[in-house]
RNA sequence: UGGGGCGUCGCCAAGCGGUAAGGCACCGGAUUUUGAUUCCGGCAUUCCCAGGUUCGAAUCCUGGCGCCCCAGCCA
C-alpha cells in the first residue's frame, strides 16, 4: 500500500536506509513497531507505525508487528487485541509477521548461559535497595557488588535455581557485567533477568525469571532479521548496550535509529496519566472521544488517512518539539472536507414563521451532498412555513460587516429561498423567540430577478420535520498549553471539554450508519457515536469545528 | 558542573562548503447558495551567540549560551 500522503520529503532516517540500500550494506529493509501491551495505542504511537510500517513501504520491505511483553506483571491480552485493531485502523498489515518477545524466552535464556559462561554475566543477591546505592550517581562511579566475582559454576547454579523458582522474587537478579564505573549509567552491569513469580499472558506459569527489556529487545531485533531498529530518544544511552549484547553474542546485528517522539499541545501522552484519567473517570474510558489514543479519534471521528496526513505533515528529527494540536484537527477538516456529505442540522433554534409561505404546504428541496462533488448526489429537504434557524444567525443590533439575518435585513436560507426579517417577537421577559419573515417565492436556485446581492447564506430545517438529536461537542482536554507542567496534570483540564445539547436535524439523519461522518454545514463535522447511539436515535459526536474566520472578524 | 543529544521563519522541517526547499499558520486578493472549500500572490540578506579557517560557511574549527534525556529488579 502506498497512500499518496506518504510521496515524500526527506527525513534522516529515510536516508540512512537509502544509503543502506545504495551501498550494499543491506540487501532489503526490515523494520518493526514494538508496543508493549499495557495500554492502548495514542497518537504518539501513531508517529512510530507510521514511520515504521511507511518505511517498510517505501523501501519494498516489511514491517513486524512485535509485542513486548517481557513485564508479565503489567500486561494484558485485552491490551494485544486492541493494539493489534488499532494498528490495522490506522491503514497497516504486518502480514504473517506478528511475534511476540515472549516466543524468544528459551533462546534468551540459552544466550544468557552462554554469557554467563563467558564471564560476562553473573548473579547478584544484593538488595534492590544495595543496587541503587552501590550503582553510584550521575557524577560518582559504581561500586562493584560483592557477588561480582562469583565463579561460573557457582552462577550457572543459581540463575539455574533462579529459574526453577527456588528464590523469592527480589532476592536473586542476573546481571552483565561490563563497567561499573562507566560514565553511561546503563553500563554499570545492568540488570538481565529479574525473579517474578508471574502469570504470563502467553507463557503461563512456566517461568520465574523474566528477561529485561534491555536485554530482550535487540536480541528480539537479530531473531526477526531487523535491520533498521527505530526507537525514541530517551533509548539513545541503551544503545551501546544493545549493541554490546549482539557483539558478546556474536549474533546478526540492527541498526538502532532514535527520533524525537511526538509532543502535542493541550494533551498529555504518558501512558500513566492516560491510565488515571480512565481510573478515575475524568474521561468515560479509553476510547473517551476526548482522548488521544486511537480509540478515543475513531470514535470521535478522525479518518485514519488524516492520521496518516498527520504523520507526514509533522516530519521527523531529532530535536524535541511540539505540535499544536490544530494540526491535528487541519488535517481532520482536509480528509473530511472530501469525503464527508452535507447536512443541515441547527444546534441552537431560532423559529421563524414565514408569513407568505401556504400554511398547509410542504416541499421537497433538492439539496447536493457535497456541492464539490456532483457524484455524490443529492438529497430532498422539507420545507414549510415554519423552520428553525441557528441563533447565532440573528442579531437585532448588527454591526455592518455580519451579513446574516437582522431586522429588515435579507438572508438566503440555504438550499432555499430568501427571506426578509419583518417582525421580531419576544416574551415577557424581552428575549427574541420568535421572527416573522416573508420570502422571496422567486429565489429558489436562482437570485433575485431585481439583481439586488443577498450575501448572507444560513441553514435551516423544517420545524415540522425536523428531528431532535443528542449532540456532543468536544473540546480540548486540557485548558493548558502543557499539561505536564502543571504540579499536578489534573488541574488543566478544561471543564468545558464536554457538552451535551438537543440538535434539530433534517430528517435523513435518523437511520444513518453507525460511526459515519457528516458535514452540518457551516458548523462543522458530527460522527455517529458507535457506542451509545441506538438505531433511529443517533447520538452526534462533534469530530471538529469548520474554520471559522467570522470568529476572526468579529474579534 | 559525569555521559548522551538537540538548537534553521510563529510551529514543524529540508539542507552535509557554493551563496536559505517544502508544509502548516499568518497576511493580501479572486471565485463561491457553507463567512467552509478552492484558487492566485506575499511571507528568513539569514540559520542560538562570539571568534576563526576559506575566494566562499547554516554547513568546517574553537569557545560560549540555552534546552532535552539517563542513577527501575519499567519499557
Amino acid at each position: 500500500m502506498t497512500t499518496p500522503e506518504m510521496a515524500s520529503g526527506s527525513n534522516f532516517i529515510r536516508t540512512i536506509i537509502s544509503d543502506d540500500l545504495a551501498s550494499g550494506r543491506r540487501k532489503t529493509i526490515i523494520t518493526r513497531f514494538p508496543p508493549e501491551p499495557n495500554g492502548y495505542l495514542h497518537i504518539g504511537h501513531a508517529k512510530s507505525i507510521c514511520l515504521n510500517f511507511g518505511l517498510a513501504q517505501e523501501f519494498g520491505g516489511h514491517c513486524h508487528l512485535r509485542f513486548d511483553d517481557t513485564n508479565p506483571s503489567k500486561e494484558e491480552t485485552e491490551y494485544v487485541e486492541a493494539i493489534k485493531e488499532d494498528v490495522q485502523w490506522l491503514g497497516f498489515d504486518w502480514g504473517k509477521h506478528l511475534y511476540y518477545a515472549s516466543d524468544t524466552f528459551d533462546q534468551l535464556y540459552l544466550w544468557a548461559i552462554e554469557l554467563i559462561k563467558q564471564g560476562k554475566a553473573y548473579v547478584d543477591s544484593q538488595s534492590a535497595e544495595d543496587m541503587r546505592v552501590n550503582r553510584g550517581t550521575l557524577t560518582e562511579p559504581g561500586v562493584a557488588s560483592p557477588y561480582r566475582d562469583r565463579s561460573v559454576t557457582e552462577n550457572l547454579d543459581l540463575f539455574d535455581r533462579m529459574k526453577r523458582g527456588e528464590f523469592p522474587d527480589g532476592s536473586h537478579v542476573l546481571r552483565a557485567k561490563i563497567d561499573m564505573a562507566s560514565p553511561n549509567i546503563n553500563l554499570r552491569d545492568p540488570a538481565m533477568y529479574r525473579i517474578l513469580h508471574a502469570h504470563h499472558h502467553r507463557s503461563g506459569d512456566n517461568w520465574c525469571v523474566y528477561p529485561m527489556y534491555d536485554y530482550a529487545h535487540g536480541q528480539g531485533d537479530s531473531i526477526e532479521g531487523v535491520t533498521h531498529s527505530i526507537c525514541t530518544l530517551e533509548f539513545e544511552d541503551h544503545r551501546p548496550l544493545y549493541d554490546w549484547f549482539l557483539r558478546e553474542l556474536n549474533i546478526f546485528a540492527p541498526q538502532q535509529i532514535e527520533f524525537a517522539r511526538l509532543n502535542l499541545s493541550y494533551t498529555v501522552m504518558s501512558k500513566r496519566k492516560l491510565l488515571q484519567l480512565v481510573k478515575e473517570n475524568h474521561v468515560s474510558g479509553w476510547d473517551d472521544p476526548r482522548m488521544p489514543t486511537l480509540v478515543g479519534m475513531r470514535r470521535r471521528g478522525y479518518p485514519p488517512a488524516a492520521i496518516r496526513t498527520f504523520c507526514e505533515r509533522i516530519g521527523v528529527g531529532r530535536a524535541a518539539s511540539w505540535i499544536d494540536l490544530s494540526v491535528l484537527e487541519d488535517c481532520v477538516r482536509e480528509q473530511l472536507n472530501e469525503t464527508a456529505p452535507r447536512r443541515q442540522v441547527v444546534l441552537d433554534p431560532l423559529k421563524i414563521v414565514i408569513s407568505n409561505y401556504p400554511k398547509g404546504q410542504t416541499e421537497e428541496l433538492e439539496a447536493a451532498n457535497h456541492p464539490q462533488n456532483p457524484q455524490a448526489g443529492t438529497r430532498l429537504l422539507p420545507f414549510c412555513n415554519e423552520i428553525y434557524i441557528e441563533r447565532a444567525d440573528f442579531m437585532e443590533d448588527p454591526p455592518k460587516k455580519f451579513f446574516r439575518l437582522g431586522p429588515g435585513r435579507e438572508v438566503r436560507l440555504r438550499n432555499a429561498y430568501i427571506i426578509r426579517c419583518d417582525e421580531v417577537i419576544r416574551d415577557e421577559q424581552g428575549e427574541v423567540i420568535e421572527l416573522r419573515c416573508s420570502a422571496d417565492l422567486d429565489t429558489l436556485g436562482k437570485n433575485p430577478a431585481d439583481g439586488r446581492k443577498v450575501k448572507g447564506i444560513i441553514h435551516w430545517v423544517s420545524a415540522r420535520h425536523a428531528k431532535p438529536v443528542e449532540i456532543r461537542q468536544y473540546d480540548r482536554l486540557f485548558q493548558l498549553e502543557n499539561p505536564d507542567k502543571a504540579d499536578n496534570f489534573l488541574v488543566a483540564l478544561n471543564p468545558e471539554s464536554f457538552q451535551v445539547t438537543e440538535g434539530l436535524a433534517e430528517p435523513g439523519l435518523l437511520n444513518e450508519e453507525m460511526g459515519a461522518t457528516f458535514q452540518f454545514e457551516r458548523v462543522g463535522y458530527f460522527t455517529i457515536d458507535s457506542k451509545d447511539s441506538l438505531p433511529g436515535q443517533p447520538v452526534f459526536n462533534r469530530t471538529v469545528t469548520l474554520r471559522d474566520t467570522w470568529e476572526k472578524i468579529k474579534e
